[in-house]
DNA sequence: TGAAGTGCTCCCCTCTTGA
DNA sequence: TCAAGAGGGGAGCACTTCA
């Protein structure tokens, strides 16, 4: 749906899209920004994917996306990044595998990205390297420690476990947190 | 979809539940049991709502839903959780406003509901302290300090942030783990 | 009253597409 | 090659329903 509109509207779009990021920053610590706006986010999203940013004003440096001036044609257009913005998303990539939505959000707008296009990007990215660490065993056909040289293919050190994908951003939270890694919190079993 | 089939095929749906549980323990750590079975478990969790766990076997002690034995009539029936499911599920969300799904799991098995039926009631819990909490601050027309009289309400002391909902699920983490609070990490600003 | 139903959003994953 | 599309799952929230 609406997806003839997508070249039309996406000035609107974009504008939504930035809404959006500075809307409840007090809620930041929480579930950031869910549900605070009803309407067609989603698709919003969706349709923000198709052309990044046109609208003027600041254009992405590194985006050679083909201009397209008016034609419904709806030609896929491929975005390119910048060697900046990938490098920049590729470090953060090394720190961490997910991204909550506040660190998404500060991370599209330092690199003038799309919270939609980072996002999708980390996707890409973590599919990128399962394949990558699944190849690699398959070439050696060796065992776990093939994944383990390469630092940054495992997360690097930062990451607190030794598993290839680690947290996804359900699991990142906002502040040190404790819980009991994954075992039964025994607690109250008492008998009323 | 299928929901003629509620009470006939149920004895599958509740074993579907069964296994999901335990199908990939050693991945308790990350996202947990995403995406292993690619069938409808999105129905399957719908469907199990309906009656709870009339299959035989251990028939959970405090659940005097109907037993409905065979008539298509298809009642609403409503679970009426007993004593000591409530109890514990109360010290639970004392702890915690939001499960991380092993933890759900745990809980779920220990007081033999199905997991579904431990995150409906997280979900009407957490909606139900929402009212509590407006309706205080309706009532006396005070500041914050209202809602801070009832520990519980706000989560107790061992929620490390003052804020009503605390966490989601999306937020909690398997291990100890620190990220910035919800400021931008400013890493990798290079100019390539 | 409260467990469960409905509808919508968001994120994730897998696989695929096409510039 | 890789950003983005498509399709499907899980979880959350608001609001509603009805034993």
């Amino acid at each position: 749906m609406s997806k003839e509109l997508t070249f039309t509207i996406e000035n609107i779009l974009n504008l939504k899209e930035r809404e959006r990021k500075h809307e409840y920053p007090e809620l930041e610590s929480g579930r950031e920004k869910v549900q605070k706006t009803r309407d067609s986010s989603r698709d919003t999203a969706k349709a923000e994917c198709t052309n990044s940013r046109s609208p003027g004003t600041e254009k992405p440096e590194g985006q050679q996306a083909v201009a397209e001036s008016k034609a419904p044609v709806k030609k896929k257009t491929r975005t390119i990044f910048s060697k900046r913005q990938i490098f920049q998303l590729e470090a953060t990539f090394d720190l961490k595998r997910y991204l909550s939505s506040s660190e998404r959000a500060c991370l599209a707008s330092s690199l003038q990205l799309t919270e939609t296009q980072v996002k999708i990007w980390f996707q890409n990215r973590r599919n990128k390297l399962k394949r990558q660490l699944s190849s690699d065993l398959e070439d050696k056909h060796a065992h776990v420690q093939t994944a383990y040289k390469d630092t940054r293919a495992l997360g690097g050190c930062l990451l607190p476990v030794p598993f290839p994908m680690a947290y996804p951003a359900h699991h990142a939270a906002p502040y040190i947190y404790f819980t009991h890694g994954g075992a039964c919190y025994g607690l109250v079993d008492a008998d009323l």
